[in-house]
Formats: structure tokens, C-alpha cells, sequence
RNA sequence: GGAGUCGUGGUGUAGCCCGGUUAACACGCCCGCCUGUCACGCGGGAGACCGCGGGUUCGAAUCCCGUCGACUCCGCCA
């Protein structure tokens, strides 16, 4: 190769120096007697130069367009004062071309890079290879690359092994849709896309591995989303012999060093909180702990009112619940009702809004309100605050009171308190009982340990059972889920007899797992991390397609390949299908 | 499965509410001029039957119905 250079890392060191570059007309621009071209790759641009004098260089530079490919040979030189642009990295030198060639032509493109903002994502991933020449994406790739650097270099330290687990493998009809591929040898049957290398990575601890990573793909056929792909890699992580806590601190440790990595060193400390705090107090289990708006007990305050609509509530065994907002009472009334319609769409009834204004209590309800009651309201709130109140179900409240706190952020525009903020939810329950199906379900992975005293509870009363299940929230996003297994195979069938899975059931899904767990498996426990989501995070980015170079649409399809497709004739035959 | 928003030259938008000229503008593209530009400038030109199908109407980019696609959200995602 002869490049000796790429565009954007010229500078003033190599004035005077011969420089041989590669690269991407990026805009041209011909004054009759003088002409610039701006050549771009993936580290920046450079300004070249092209005399007239120099006849034969002068006339092929004339013929460039935009997006030719062109080497070109010059000499650094510096840029007279007046010339110097200060928005360009390079803006203090240009390349006076000596020799120039076109490498490669290009058509008139369909849109122009870097300088057309705001075109369809559609049109962009239609033209993916295009849409990759921008800043934008060639900086979010680059930094993914280093996270999945960081991550390798951090477990491999640590004397991970890294391996890799089948991409086909067999369909388990838990959870998420598989995604299925026909078998042509066998007549009839299916391998699956892997939706996480769980069980073989368990597996991998039954055989002594003792500590595995693996920068895996991930499959579900479920609809999309900003932070949803039918793909996505997980950084996925399984060790042997470890604590909850021990998990933890390895995991702390990934984070830290990705993030020191990408230039971001973490000093803020990672919370950890009890799942059932969590719901009760932010009404999710993926609160954006960058905000504060606590969701408050109001039981007290109404423990004797006459207001129907509470007393009733309170006497059925529900919960009186507010959010209070700091600068809230100047909210309009359109702005209040539309908040009111999203805690309706999530279930509530109905919203109870008070306003602190002049040292004097509004609301919508106060004619119903004690005076005792509108005092010990009065003394929770500050002068200009709006305080949301919510009653119901406690769970059902929770969840609306969450989504009135989601909304409120985004309401009053509230500034995050820090950059970034993790949170460990812990102690999630072990199994959720669905009435519908008359059965419990894994409120999680199938395959948690229940936390060791409680599992007397299992056949008494399932539904208290704790489990060693967690997930690490960063920001409001699930980052990473994960928990300690269960590795006795008595445990782990019971629990799926409770699932409601019979033990034939079980052997078919799930033997080589449990098979695997009665030859000595030792405790093990580890992890996924979504690495398109920590990266969306850390390039800034609100959807995971800005930092994946090839993703689907919000239907599952790739407008650049256009997959799905149809296929021949002859392989379906060959595969056995029949289409009607 | 459901809701909302959007679909107009290559690209991004205006026009649509309130139907009626040759569908406008910017960038890109083509031609010409220009020796210090960097979103170069100036002059000229080509390029769209307004996602698709149907309906209403003398007349539809515009109103109505359907459909397809994109995006966001709910359901779903162990």
C-alpha cells in the first residue's frame, strides 16, 4: 500500500512532508483558476489544493465529483493567516496536490454525506453503506469496538475463556418466540436461534470451565422497538463458585473499566435496592435514578377521610400515592389533564392533582379535603409544587404512579442530577402466578435459585420466595440481567413443577441441562449485558439502530438486503415446505 | 394484535385545513464563468403525474375509504 497517511490526523507536523493520501471527495470546490477539494475518510478531512500550473494533476482534479474515490500525492504546507479554518481539525495545513488519480468513480448519490441532516431512517438504512460514511455512525462504531475491546480485555484478565455456543440449537417455547430453520437432513424438524447461550453456558460450568465469557448474538422473534432488534449481542458471562455480591463486584468492575476505556471514568457509586422498594417507590423496576420524585405514602394523611374515593380504596386493601413536583403548580391545565389521560391509560382511575400557590392549597378535590388533611398535605409540599395524587390497587397503583413519574421528567423538562446513574435491583420474586394458565411462572429465568431460606416456602407458599435474580439499571435502561443458578438438578425440577412442566416435559426441554446439573455441577452464576444498549448509552444515542452497522426495521426486515425474502422453489423442496 | 405520527423531483421540506394556473424552495446533478475557497460565488438547464388502489366531484397532491411502508408507544419481550 502506498497511503502514507490517513486525512484527518494531518497537522502542523508534517509540514513539509510528502504525503501520500486515500479517500472520499467530500466537496470540491472550482474557482476557474484555483481549486480545493476537501478528502475525507473515517479519521476526518484534509484540505488539498490545485494549482493551475500543475496542467495535468489541474485537469482530473477538475473532473472529480462528490464521493469519488481519489489518491492524490502533495505536500503538507501551511495555510496563509487569513486562510485558516478553525472548525477543521486539519484547518491550519492543506496538501498542494503534486499527482492526483481517480480510483473510482460515483453517481450522483441519493444523499450526501455529512451535510443532509435529517434523512428518513428509511432512506439511510436503505443505503446503509452510504449513511456509514458519516461521522456520526463511524464514531458510534468505533466506540462500540472499544466496548466490546474493553469488555474482552477486562474478563480475559481475569482468566475468562471465551467460547463460543451454537448459533442452531433447539427451540425451548419459553419466553420469547424462537426464530426456526428448517433442517434439510431431518424431515420435519427445526433448529432454533439461540435467545441467550443460557443453557450451554451453564453447561460450560458443569464441565469446569469455571469462568466464560462470550460476545454473543442474541435472537428473538418479538416486535421491535427504540432498544429492541430481533438480534442483539449480549456480553454474556457465567462463573463458577460465586456469590450475588461477588457477581457484582465483577460486574462493577466490566462497567468501570468500559467506561474508563471510552473516557468516561465512573466515580459514582452502584445503589443497590430491593425490587419491592424499587416498584414502591418509582413504580418500576427500571427507574431513571438521575431523578428524584419520589413516589410518597399518603395512607396516613387519609387514614380517617371522608373523601369516598380514598376511604373506599383504603378500605379494600388499597394505597393512597402522590409525586410531588418542585415548580409544578405554574403547569397549565392542558398540561395536567394529559398527564391525568396517561396515568388513565395505565390503568388509574382517575388523578388527584394539589397546588401550592401562595402559600395557599388548590386542588381539584379540595372541597372533599379536611382541613387536618389539607395541613399534613400543605406539610409535605413547598411554595410553586404540584403533588399528583393516585389510589388503588397497591401494584396497579405502582405502575401508574411510575408512568406519571416517567411523564412528569419529560413534562417539566427536569435536568439530571448526574450523568450517569446505576442501580442494582435485587430480590426480585422467584415466580409470578398466572391465573389464566392456573401455574407459576419464572418471574425472570427459569433457571434462578431461589435465595436458600426461602426455599421451604416453595411448597407452601411460592409466591414469597425470593430469588438470587437481579438486574443492573443504568439511567432507566436495563443494562444487564442476571442471576445465581440453580445447580441441583431436585431443585431445579421442582421449580419447573411449579411452572408446570411435568418431568418428561422438563427431560425434553431442558435435559441436557439437568442432566448436566446431576453430574456434579458446581454453584455457578453470571450474566447478560445488552452491549447495543450500553453503547446506545454511552454514544448518546435513544435507539440501539444508531450504534448496530446493519440493523432490521421496526417490522423485522433489512430495507438494504431486503430480508426476509422469498426463497426457490427448489429449496423449499430440498427443506420440505410446502407455502400455501 | 392495538394506538399515534409520517409518506410530494435523487435528498430534505413547503403546498393539504379552506379542492381550481406551468406543484414551490434548498441542496445534489448537468453546462458555462470565476486564483484563496471551505455550506465558495454567479448565470443557465434537466429532473416529481404528489407511496399504491378505489371513491366523492365538472375538477383531487388537497376531501373520504382501503392498502402498503417508515418511525414511536401499548401488548409481547423467561
Amino acid at each position: 500500500m502506498k497511503r502514507t497517511n490517513y486525512c484527518g490526523v494531518i497537522n502542523k507536523t508534517h509540514l513539509g512532508s510528502e504525503q501520500i493520501l486515500c479517500g472520499w471527495v467530500h466537496s470540491y470546490r472550482n474557482l476557474g483558476g484555483l481549486l480545493f477539494i476537501d478528502l475525507r475518510d473515517r479519521t476526518g478531512k484534509v484540505q488539498l489544493v490545485c494549482n493551475p500550473e500543475n496542467k495535468e494533476a489541474f485537469e482530473t482534479a477538475a473532473s472529480v465529483r462528490m464521493e469519488y474515490v481519489i489518491e492524490v500525492q502533495g505536500l503538507v504546507s501551511a495555510r496563509a493567516e487569513g486562510a485558516v479554518n478553525k472548525n477543521m481539525p486539519t484547518g491550519e495545513v492543506e496538501v498542494v496536490i503534486k499527482n492526483i488519480k481517480v480510483l473510482n468513480t460515483c453517481i450522483a448519490l441519493p444523499f450526501e454525506i455529512e451535510t443532509d441532516k435529517n434523512i428518513s431512517e428509511e432512506t439511510r438504512l436503505k443505503y446503509r453503506y452510504l449513511d456509514l460514511r458519516n461521522e456520526r455512525m463511524i464514531k458510534n462504531l468505533t466506540l462500540r469496538h472499544k466496548v466490546t475491546q474493553a469488555a474482552r480485555e477486562y474478563f480475559s484478565d481475569l482468566g475468562f475463556l471465551e467460547i463460543e455456543t451454537p448459533v442452531l440449537t433447539r427451540s425451548t417455547p419459553e419466553g420469547a418466540r424462537d426464530y426456526l430453520v428448517p433442517s434439510r437432513v431431518h424431515e420435519g424438524k427445526f433448529y432454533a436461534l439461540p435467545q441467550s447461550p443460557q443453557m450451554f453456558k451453564q453447561t460450560l460450568m458443569a464441565s469446569g470451565i469455571d469462568r466464560y465469557f462470550q460476545i454473543a448474538r442474541c435472537f428473538r422473534d418479538e416486535d421491535l422497538r427504540a432498544d429492541r432488534q430481533p438480534e442483539h449481542t449480549q456480553i454474556d458471562m457465567e462463573m463458577s463458585f460465586v456469590t450475588l455480591q461477588d457477581l457484582f463486584n465483577i460486574i462493577e468492575g466490566m462497567v468501570k473499566h468500559i467506561f474508563t476505556t471510552v473516557g468516561e471514568p465512573l466515580e459514582t457509586p452502584f445503589l443497590q435496592m430491593q425490587y419491592s422498594d424499587v416498584m414502591e417507590k418509582y413504580g418500576s423496576d427500571k427507574p431513571d435514578l438521575r431523578f428524584g420524585l419520589e413516589i410518597q405514602n399518603l395512607d396516613g394523611v387519609f387514614a380517617k377521610t371522608a373523601f369516598k374515593v380514598f376511604s373506599d380504596i383504603l378500605a379494600s386493601g388499597g394505597t393512597i400515592r402522590a409525586i410531588t413536583a418542585e415548580n409544578g403548580a405554574a403547569m397549565a391545565r392542558s398540561a395536567i389533564d394529559k398527564l391525568t389521560q396517561l396515568a388513565k391509560d395505565n390503568g388509574a382511575k382517575g388523578l388527584v392533582w394539589v397546588k401550592l400557590k401562595d402559600g395557599k392549597v388548590e386542588s381539584s378535590a379540595l372541597k372533599f379535603f379536611s382541613e387536618e388533611e389539607i395541613n399534613a398535605l400543605k406539610a409535605m409540599m413547598k411554595e410553586g409544587d404540584i403533588m399528583f395524587i393516585g389510589s388503588d390497587e397497591p401494584k396497579k397503583c405502582f405502575s401508574f404512579m411510575g408512568a406519571l413519574r416517567k411523564e412528569l421528567i419529560k413534562t417539566l423538562g427536569l435536568k439530571p442530577s448526574t450523568k450517569w446513574k446505576f442501580l442494582w435491583v435485587k430480590n426480585f420474586p422467584l415466580l409470578e402466578f398466572v391465573p389464566e394458565e392456573n401455574r407459576w411462572d419464572a418471574a425472570h429465568n427459569p433457571f434462578t435459585a431461589p435465595v436458600e431460606e426461602d426455599i421451604p416456602l416453595l411448597d407452601t407458599d411460592p409466591g414469597k420466595v425470593m430469588s438470587n435474580q437481579y438486574d443492573l439499571v443504568l439511567n432507566g435502561v436495563e443494562l444487564a440481567s442476571g442471576s445465581v443458578r440453580n445447580h441441583n438438578r431436585a431443585l431445579q425440577e421442582k421449580i419447573l413443577a411449579l411452572m408446570k412442566h411435568s418431568k418428561e416435559q422438563a427431560a425434553l426441554r431442558f435435559g441436557m441441562l439437568l442432566n448436566a446439573l446431576e453430574c456434579g455441577a458446581p454453584p455457578h452464576g453470571g450474566m447478560g449485558m445488552g452491549l447495543d444498549r450500553i453503547t446506545a448509552l454511552l454514544c448518546g444515542e435513544d435507539s440501539i439502530k444508531e450504534v448496530i452497522a446493519f440493523p432490521k426495521t421496526t417490522t423485522a426486515s433489512c430495507p438494504l438486503t431486503e430480508s426476509p425474502n422469498v426463497v426457490d422453489e427448489v429449496q423449499l423442496k430440498e427443506l420440505h415446505i410446502k407455502i400455501d
